[in-house]
DNA sequence: AATGAATGAGAATTCATTCAT
DNA sequence: AATGAATGAATTCTCATTCAT
């Protein structure tokens, strides 16, 4: 990585655990500054503004959790492992990343402006890998056919989210990733073919 | 309720309706002071800070609530009669309450320091309610006593507070009382000492 | 004059200071409120922001000046006297309030947006006092009528608004009133319906 | 020209086109860099700082001025016409530098500092040619000589500014050559010695 | 008790200037 | 000589809090 992306990767990093404290009106350009170890001048080199650097977090996060999404989905065959691994690594990634995780799920996803902003669109274009997948099961023929993709990659995403924001209100009190297996069984109950009770 | 009592009141009904609108740096005492129709050094008269204004709204809540639920609760007999009027009265009173919903459910929680204030301790005792039903349950031999009481108060606050704060992040636009019933069933079922499945 | 007026004034006369001795920009609401001897916020309880204190000087300045017109102008009969007296007013007020007529003539009136303000209709408002001097010359029949008024107003208006810029640039280093029996005699003779050469 | 020579001044050049276009303030070392298309630094390497940049305006143009009437006036023989060419290229010169006019007229002018300047120094003695031309009349018995020769000059000088400022503030919109003539005239007879009317 | 003018400590942001490469 | 990343002082503006009336 060069100089100039460590340094705008630092700044991030110091941005989400100052972020991930309290609300985006009540973290300081300051606070960051002083955690990232650089100027407040310093900060306006790598973003336009306040905002600009909040909402390159999940920008930035997003293309972290792709690129680490793809290693491990590597050599995996059979669309229902794969979409048992991307659960367990959505449910780690959070694990491993809770600032990030109170910044997406309970400052982001409150704000009603949010849904207007560029990241958003980019956060839903992001989430093709796991349609992909459920495409996969399709012609494999062990995901139903009779429910449009969108609708079962939405209840993916929707209870993995559900989770992860219990378990940030809670503040992560518990391991998260004691859940994995009876979200595995339900995702793979709720969008399989066969086994329907 | 005497004058002082009553202009308190108006004071933290103005500061319900301006908190909830945006998290608490956002808002202003300014507002506060304009839509409660006094100058801003009235508040001052009675609440010490801004900081103490806001963690009075859950307590003058949460005693209203109170009082509110222990009339409800007059006349009934029966655990599981008192319960689901619990459970109802709970969803009635934040489908009335959706300002304070906001402030208790979304910007309460998001601030890492709630959970030191005084208040929070003072919203846990004021659980005890529903403490005093599960036990009045057991002695009655209709709740089971294989699990400790105050990881049954848990499933049912857990559930509902679940219920109130989707409702909330999706801007309460459908009535939050559709869920009543379902709640009350898996409530029971899940606390009941038969009708096991 | 009630002591919230009285502080304004102060805040405005600070102001005109302030910016008479640079661009609008290079002024700063620190100095400002220095030479005022108030906080920096308190000016902003009376002014909505800096812009609004820059363009209130001329507003507040016409309104001084049109009151003090009117004094001097009580009494005298003629159209031709009130004219020269006006031009005498005219010149003397600058003469007396120098710092005014920097950011007017060499601040505002050069700057593109000037135009697009609402002092700048207020301004153009104000003119209407020697307009109607004019008119009633025109009545008594000593002023010219194959002349549109609100060119002879220009005519007037100009060559002051010309004297006067001319004095300010050259640092105000000669009496701006040597001028006024030459002024007179040039408008008089210009607008005048006899005497012409 | 040396490439060093070349690089200063074509930093010069985009400091004109940026300075022209608002205050010394409003005006950024970053916008001027972009423009002359060199990194930030390097200005320093040609300027000690943005006011030396500023005030090396006046001085680079004026002795471009100088260097031009010189060849301008070769050949050109009789008081009379060396003033007439004088003229000429004065308004030729603001004419083709009408943003070094808007500096030079409007922006350093109202900078109290200015005078204080080397700057400033330097553009009056730079007013050495029109002076000697002055003379060269009185010797040759056309210019009278009962007026001080730096009155008569800035007679000249005075005319010209007052008519470039004019043109400037009207935003250039008609043709400064246009009033060439008339001003010959009337600089002729008031310095000129006969035709007295 | 009520007021609201005054305050001044920050907050975000800009930008001239420096300096290591 | 040229660069441009880094800096930090300065600027505008906000707002919780105080205090004289």
């Amino acid at each position: 990585m060069s100089k100039i992306a460590a340094k705008r990767q630092s700044i991030l990093q110091a941005a989400i655990e100052v972020f991930s404290n309290g609300s985006f009106k009540n973290s300081s350009i300051s606070d960051i500054a002083k955690r990232a170890n650089v100027a407040e001048g310093t900060i306006y080199q790598y973003f336009k503004n306040k905002e600009d650097l909040f909402f390159s977090i999940p920008i930035q996060k997003t293309i972290e959790f792709t690129e680490e999404l793809d290693l491990h989905l590597q050599g995996i065959t059979g669309a229902f492992n794969k979409i048992r691994k991307f659960i367990w690594y959505y449910l780690y990634f959070f694990k491993t990343n809770p600032a990030y995780g109170r910044i997406l799920m309970l400052e982001m996803r409150v704000s009603g402006s949010f849904v207007k902003t560029e990241t958003y669109n980019f956060l839903k274009k992001s989430t093709s890998r796991i349609l992909e997948v459920v495409k996969e099961g399709q012609k494999e023929n062990v995901v139903r056919k009779d429910v449009n993709v969108y609708v079962l990659r939405q209840l993916i995403l929707g209870i993995l989210e559900h989770v992860v924001t219990r378990w940030l209100l809670k503040g992560g009190k518990y391991d998260l990733m004691e859940c994995y297996e009876d979200i595995s069984k339900l995702v793979i109950d709720g969008i399989g073919l066969y086994a329907r009770p």
